[in-house]
DNA sequence: CTTTTGTGTAACTATTATTGTTACAGTGAG
DNA sequence: CTCACTGTAACAATAATAGTTACACAAAAG
């Protein structure tokens, strides 16, 4: 079981919006960095827009930021790609037998810390905001040699 | 995307073990209560076993647990019915595009988030003990009529 | 207006994980 | 020895993911 990678490719294609904001994003461009197919992209990017991240027009090549990235928290991301259902990172066995007192209880008394255990997940990545993953990309290409994207 | 369930069906089974110490838990007797197969239960017992958490022995009705409860974390059961890959809760998208500067640092930017969210979320789950669930159970159970699962 | 380029989306595939099920070999208590 | 139970293989059904092809539609550019 892992969490799917759209949450990852988001916080890619996001981040790289950012550092290209004056060319043009296409799909296929977005997908070559990457190294995916453009569908793949434009369904993530899709979603990104129903979120009011970003501006994606259909016909019309390039996409933009809608918010300051700073104002982008990482669970901003993860809620717009619905990673995970709300409030439903873990999953319950249901209809335990109700004869038993465990059956008949287990849910009630997993549920609050299920949901606990999932809200410092969620918490630790509302701390953290998509300018903190872009300062880091950036601090971390000081070492390597510039070459770009296109 | 959800965490497998066999996480609650362990802490079930394992709740179940404690409430009914003095009975034979056969297989079938607990997947009556979980409401599910005995081929199920035997698998999530198999994975207990290997953790050390209970003793059950192969044609010998009646599995036992091993541990006191309040030494057995949600986290040990997480662990044990292998939900997670070691620190691999969150997947990062492979080969992005190393000529692109995001392509080529994304992966070292998220990471530490992604083992810090986890760790979070595990963090959660450690500081919950099997004796807690289990009591949860019990006062939970003080309202309803006295049935009993057998 | 036509051409060109890119987006939106449907449809299909391959892969993987989960959950449930049947079947049966092997174990050990009585 | 018999019987009940566990361990495990094998298989099916379901669902999610990720990639791909195909094509309709939008709109910018000429």
């Amino acid at each position: 079981m892992t969490i799917s990678s759209r949450f990852s490719v988001a916080i890619h294609v996001l981040s790289l919006l950012e550092l290209n904001k004056e060319g043009v994003n296409t799909s296929e461009f977005i997908a070559d960095s990457v190294n995916t197919n453009p569908v793949v992209i434009r369904r993530i990017m899709g979603m990104l827009n129903k979120a009011g991240m970003v501006k994606v027009r259909s016909g019309v090549a390039g996409t933009k930021l809608l918010r300051p990235v700073s104002e982008i928290t990482l669970l901003d991301i993860y809620r717009a790609v619905q990673v995970v259902e709300e409030d439903a990172l873990f999953s319950i066995h249901d209809k335990p037998n109700p004869k038993c007192p465990v059956g008949r209880n287990i849910q009630i008394s997993i549920e609050p810390i299920f949901s606990s255990a999932q809200a410092a997940l969620e918490l630790t990545l509302e701390r953290v905001t998509l300018q903190d993953i872009v300062k880091s990309i950036q601090d971390a290409d000081m070492d390597t040699e510039a070459t770009t994207c296109k």
